[in-house]
DNA sequence: GCAAACTTAAACACTTTCCCTTAACCCATC
DNA sequence: GATGGGTTAAGGGAAAGTGTTTAAGTTTGC
């Protein structure tokens, strides 16, 4: 089974610009020329885009969009936000208030941090009630 | 720029298929042979799946490298070192022994034959505990 | 057992991606 | 203007992915 979408050479690029080296250094240690540091980097951006689209494509499968928690939201009065979305759409969230919130943190932890949203997230609902995040 | 990683043609068999049509039946539709339709469903899986798998990367930009599991260990005895070098780094691991072990073995099935390590497997570590493979 | 649903393997043409080079460009700051 | 960081465009060779067919193999339910 092959791996992820990203190639080493680009797992490689990413970890370096993690720890702040610019493309010129990166181009030395791999040796090779920073155009093509640039171009591998962005080739990685794009394929993480592209994994994010796929993973979207999933829920809209059989869910509609219902909100986005902005960053810098507090995790708190996500819940309040969501139910009043739903009810505009006639539908019912399945999980009250304190499932709600653990669902939220349990299904991308590496979003929140403490009671606060690091990242915007994407609510979607579908006839059930269900909710999936992306 | 490119669209996610799913073809058209698999976005098509997966949405016939989430209506629970026969893979004959989507044969019959989009006119090729069921044996098509079914490569084609699975090559869209693993596409999923490899999404998946992308994202999961990312976590572990963030984290650093904690230990090694070499080949032919007992998975049992996999906790406890990972607890050990958690210690040696400071950081408190977010699972407890059960929940480890099933989530070394649900992230990477293929990499385990019962109770033995089948395969080198990189252990991560973020600052909240969240443990990632690689 | 039988049939329907599903999976797998091998092979093929076709397209796309990947890494690379070279050469140019933008945009700050000094 | 020069320097450093970053970006873009054009092109090429190797590698990988896609859809397809044919043919064989499971698995599941009646």
């Amino acid at each position: 089974m092959k791996q992820g979408l990203l190639t080493d050479r680009q797992k490689e690029v990413l970890r370096y610009r993690k720890k702040g080296l610019t493309q010129q250094q990166i181009a030395e240690i791999i040796h090779t020329s920073k155009a093509n540091v640039c171009t591998i980097e962005k080739a990685a951006i794009e394929n993480i885009s592209r994994a994010r689209e796929t993973l979207e494509f999933l829920y809209t499968l059989d869910a509609i969009h219902l909100c986005t928690l902005k960053s810098g939201l507090d995790l708190l009065k996500a819940p309040e936000l969501i139910y009043a979305e739903a009810e505009k759409q006639g539908l019912k969230v399945k999980y009250d208030t304190i499932s709600l919130i653990n669902r939220l943190r349990d299904a991308n932890p590496e979003r929140f941090s403490g009671r606060q949203v690091r990242e915007d997230v994407e609510i979607y609902i579908n006839k059930d009630g269900d909710l999936y995040f992306g």
